[in-house]
DNA sequence: TGTACATCAGTGAACGCGCGTTCACTGATGTAC
DNA sequence: TGTACATCAGTGAACGCGCGTTCACTGATGTAC
């Protein structure tokens, strides 16, 4: 039945098995990709425990799923602040955070659909908002910001440029792993014209980072 | 046990049954906006038959589901049709048909998920593209080129923009019903936004429809 | 016109499956005396 | 130091559920003679 033999925790070290269980159900979800893969049962038969087992740490299966959520924004959250990191000066810095973005959602599709395909309340309508889900957002609108005050961009509004480039990164990052044979332009061209089309970039910087706007755009259709 | 009781078919109209089906599949997606939820048993007990009838006039499960994605993807192009061919010059209809998207999207929130967040093949590998599911995509290349052609567009490639254009529509149609609580300005500065920011839309011509760029953008993070 | 018969539209019962959850339990491990 | 005992980490069997699918069937409807 079971594939895989777990050994049995020593006394007082039965929570280890709850981070077991955490990690098994991430695995499940980072394969299969769906939230419904991570049945109970499955959930057992991956860390090679009886189902019963769980009921010791979760209070049922729900709250799995709940519990993994927020490791997954701590993922992603880090992904994006690396890569602003790891650049100097406001458009670059957008740039690659952007960048980092959509290498998320390439490189981690399943785990990036988990987190922005189910229903997410970002400000609870009580109580303070959870942080964690509005961090990226909050270093994405600074960025523009700054390349406002450097310049750059012709923005008068950071917030609002920053919800546009939100949801054009999301779009892509969604759209072009599910519609296969559409003739996706390169993800850096298309990076471009997101971030230079909604920061308002000056023309006169656009060609300091990446590709010019007098690139080809990619295949027509057939 | 089931609710709805129904009429047998006369001889020669056992067809009829099949309409049924699918409009019952369709109903049952459109309440629940999942597709688990569309489950052989569940379309049956809506239609007001027993579970085997349905084998008479589908193979088996997915193919209810394969014959509802057609005619969902019929009524979304004929949604942006009719708002493109109700306006009249290059921006307003490229305007309208974008607008008819995000409508589309808000207010056919699970017909548009079951749509768009799907595995979605554009392009079959063998034989042509199923032209119903590029319809969309291939009037705002059009809108897009027109806008180009009347000096409106400072676009140097249609195709390119359209996808920017196009993936940014769909992140907000996702997005902002997904992320609750989160301050979303109205749909039409956003809108204005994404079409005269990533169609390159000439500044002197925002003006002419809808709002302007200079528009406040709104809340700011709590 | 009457009647036997073929056909058609759909049914009821049953199958095995995986699921979430419950219950009483087991057996190793550490602790008190 | 030995031993009885409490505790802890987990198990095995069972429950009812809804699912997709199969099978032999039923009974109304139309048709051939």
């Amino acid at each position: 039945m079971r594939e895989v033999l777990r050994e049995r925790n020593r006394r007082g070290e039965g929570g280890k098995l709850r981070d077991d269980i955490l990690a098994a159900a991430t695995e499940l979800l980072e394969q299969t990709g769906s939230e419904e893969a991570v049945t109970l049962r499955a959930v057992a038969r991956q860390v090679g425990i009886s189902a019963p087992s769980i009921y010791t740490h979760f209070a049922d299966r729900e709250a799995i799923v709940d519990a993994i959520v927020d490791a997954a924004f701590e993922d992603f959250n880090a992904a994006i602040d690396a890569a602003i990191d790891a650049s100097s000066g406001p458009l670059a810095r957008l740039r690659a955070g952007c960048a980092a973005y959509l290498r998320f959602g390439e490189e981690r599709t399943n785990r990036y659909k988990f987190l922005f395909e189910r229903q997410i309340l970002v400000n609870a309508p009580e109580g303070p908002a959870p942080a964690i889900r509005t961090e990226s957002f909050d270093a994405l609108v600074t960025c523009v910001q700054d390349c406002i005050d450097a310049g750059i961009s012709a923005s008068t509004d950071a917030q609002l440029d920053s919800k546009a480039i939100w949801v054009a990164l999301h779009g892509y990052a969604t759209l072009h792993v599910l519609v296969g044979g559409f003739p996706w332009p390169d993800t850096d061209v298309m990076l471009n014209r997101i971030v230079y089309g909604l920061a308002q970039i000056t023309s006169t910087h656009k060609r300091r980072v990446g590709a010019s706007t007098a690139e080809p755009g990619g295949a027509s259709l057939p």
